[in-house]
DNA sequence: CCTTAATTGATAATTATTCTCATTTTTTCA
DNA sequence: TGAAAAAATGAGAATAATTATCAATTAAGG
């Protein structure tokens, strides 16, 4: 990944700004800076950079909702691999709610937490420890 | 929410799908039990099913992704009210992934807890407790 | 400098989801 | 029962977010 002007933009825009930005968000503010700067750009960069660890990418799911009967507490792991979602037992992260309250003093009225990584049978084929 | 047969049948394919399926998924199924029932009925049904707790919708943020200078570890809160994003500190749920790896063998290479709920501010304009 | 590789801008395409609206189905209760 | 009101449907248009395409521009390195 080499230098370009609009990727220090993108970047030094994201810094500027104490909240987490949507792209749509940024793209406004971009503009004033650089009004030539596209869309297209805008979303490669981020990925990159998202990609490289330099920032992070806030996005539970990739791409589209799943959908689940068990209504009951728990969490969902994703593998990279194959793109399937297993349940998570929701004692992995007991008293995360009302820590979470005391602390911020928000109203909790929900919480997801996501995995990602390879499932059982993936790690296997990929023979990766 | 009265009965009606597609939304039974939006139920049952759910319930006897094992997987977190996504609409996409559930609208093949469905087609074979049902060629005629349009895709807004599926997310129409979707949605009112979640909205009344009987099924559950997986999905971190809802429409957009957010992006984040801070790459150290933490967790974001979501605000039903003014939708902006706040940090929440990692240790609400400290030992999380070697737990989750330990309970199911999985590689974990990483993951996200989206809260939501009411800001501080936004709970004192509403005067909710 | 010159060549190669990376990056850009403009825009088309895609994907997931929601909206619209005329028609059909369910519910209610006289 | 059965007529009126309310809810739900199907078909397809619309929208929103994001990704892909591709010719033109810019950066990097010998």
């Amino acid at each position: 990944m080499n230098y370009s002007r609009q990727r220090e933009q993108v970047l030094r825009t994201l810094k500027e700004n104490v909240v987490h930005p949507t792209a749509e968000y940024l793209y406004e503010i971009l503009r004033n800076k650089n009004p030539k700067i596209s869309l297209a750009t805008l979303y490669r960069n981020l990925n990159q950079l998202a990609e490289a660890g330099v920032i992070k990418k806030i996005d539970g799911l990739e791409s589209s909702a799943h959908f689940d009967h068990n209504t009951h507490e728990h969490y969902h792991f994703i593998c990279d691999e194959c793109k399937k979602v297993f349940d998570i037992s929701a004692n992995v992260a007991p008293d995360i709610i009302s820590k979470t309250e005391t602390e911020t003093g928000f109203k909790i009225k929900g919480h997801d937490i996501v995995f990602h990584g390879l499932c059982h049978e993936c790690r296997e084929k990929k023979g990766e420890q």
